[in-house]
DNA sequence: CGTGATTACGTTTATCGTAATTATA
DNA sequence: TATAATTACGATAAACGTAATCACG
């Protein structure tokens, strides 16, 4: 049994039983993996593929199996060469995080600097995207890190982290009515316009299940995917916007107001999500106790670990 | 990186960093190994043996990681295997028992008759050890499941289901004066020389516990490794006997009278060990279906991922 | 017939064992 | 000086790629 002939396998199954675009994602001969898979197969005195005739057709029981155990095993071949390129290396490497745009904008830009003036030899990535997204990209390796408000906690493949909680707030432009109706109520907001987060998007799902708690309907007149559009449109005066209270800055945001909504809609809880078993490197550590200083080594350890409860914020 | 060189290294770390030795339980040549071990570190880019001169004194940072991780990929491995051979085989293969006197002889017989009857093809050995000799003997692989009422607990590598519980009984001669006194009471069984279990065996700790906490001390004039032995030197009137319930039984027993002792001693739970992150084959869910018929694959299933709490009996 | 897997075969590379060498305790 | 790891080298075997063959749609 190589670890070759598992990656063969493997790739088989990706590529959808075909053992000629295998070969190609894998850069050999297609012969060569028909010849390993057979060796394997006859070495573990099953058959992994089904066939008829020439074509592979299936997976059979045992080839279920085998695959399962096969992907564990190169998982924690990569973990070996990750742990030893950490040590190797010593400071440099790549780091891939994946977030949203509330993320990217607003919460880690200090993060990113510190981070970089610590690691100046890791190359740092970025994929901004949504949580779902973020969630897939972690849980196939194409990101380190995860950090999203929503849907990351659906993965059973990935650990999750509580990084920090905020609220939502609501801003206007200079001079709008809703002013005088503080504090704000959730059917006073229903009378406007309003623009916010698209579904699946930092915390929207709680804006709706404010209002549906009320009966009353929202009239979202506008979805965008991060803020600073939503500001854009507010500012046109196209409604009143209902963004993360991370998102607003008295100076930046100049003939914008906004108005304290905690009290509307329940908190959200900022999470970093992270592959189940993968080998953490020195700098995926020091990262993420930057963005979150009480996520310390030993806490994400014991996570890791599935071990005891949660932690709490 | 190649499978072999994994388990080279682990096998020079086994062996207290002696290559010769390793070479000679792998049953190769040690300048294979060295070469082995050398292309390992290189591809790496680390070393994972600290060397003073030519010889192996140590294990360097990097080296303890590499050695955790490949130690996992070859358990994996090991998976693969038996996960084949479990398919392959149809229904032959080998079970490993371990478990203590009082399981081997009066828990198990019928549970073997029948699990050999269905599983004819089955190799079924046994190991015959104290508690901790049989927990040993799983972690290491060398018994696939290990039977016993003490110490299992005492290792994270082990998953641990409650088979079933039992009290002692005290067993006397024919005509012994204590059989006037019944219900029995501790102070009462003070009074009178005692033959029991070896210490760390089948419950011995609840005995010592139930005396210490009415302050008396009892008179053990002889401890046994099994009940057979126990029962031997009661008929011979050196004492009386505490033993499991389930190793009287009245008709083969002559001459010998057991009391009711649930209520002097807390009772024992019999439990199941396997060892964590083993493939269970067909047949090893089927032994312990037939032992323990509340133990079906899916509570085993859900105890070996560590999910949910802890099955109650 | 075209796509796709297997068989055949030759080249290259890797692995393993023996023997010689070197370093340490 | 004995023990133990490395280096050198030759034999064996394994892996891979090319070309030819075979099977299914």
């Amino acid at each position: 049994m190589k670890l070759q002939q598992l990656r063969y396998i493997l790739e088989i199954q990706r590529q959808g039983l075909n053992v000629s675009e295998a070969a190609e994602t894998l850069f050999t001969s297609q012969p060569g993996i028909s010849k390993q898979v057979k060796l394997l197969e006859d070495e573990l005195g099953i058959t992994i593929f089904e066939r008829t005739g020439k074509r592979f057709t299936g997976v059979t029981e045992p080839g279920k199996a085998v695959l399962r155990i096969a992907e564990q095993i190169l998982r924690e071949a990569e973990n070996l060469k990750r742990a030893s390129a950490d040590f190797a290396g010593g400071t440099s490497g790549r780091l891939v995080l994946a977030a949203t745009h509330t993320q990217a904008r607003y919460a880690l830009p200090l993060v990113v600097r510190d981070f970089i003036a610590q690691h100046p030899n890791v190359k740092l990535e970025f994929h901004q995207g949504s949580p779902t997204q973020i969630a897939e990209w972690v849980v196939n390796g194409d990101a380190d890190l995860g950090i999203a408000t929503e849907a990351l906690d659906q993965y059973s493949q990935l650990i999750t982290l509580p990084v920090r909680q905020w609220s939502h707030c609501v801003i206007a432009p200079e001079g709008h009515a809703i002013l005088k109706h503080q504090p704000l109520s959730l059917n006073e907001l229903a009378k406007w316009p309003l623009i916010t987060y698209d579904t699946a998007f930092a915390g929207r799902s709680r804006i709706n299940r404010a209002f549906e708690r009320i009966g009353a309907t929202p009239n979202v007149a506008l979805t965008a995917l991060d803020a600073d559009v939503i500001k854009t449109y507010v500012s046109l005066g196209l409604g009143l916007g209902i963004i993360s209270a991370l998102a607003y800055d008295a100076q930046r945001d100049s003939g914008l107001v906004a108005m304290e909504a905690a009290h509307l809609f329940e908190s959200n809880t900022t999470r970093l999500a992270l592959r189940r078993g993968t080998y953490l490197r020195r700098y995926d550590y020091d990262f993420i106790a930057l963005f979150a200083s009480h996520l310390s080594r030993r806490v994400v350890d014991m996570a890791m670990q599935g071990g005891g409860d949660e932690y709490q914020l």
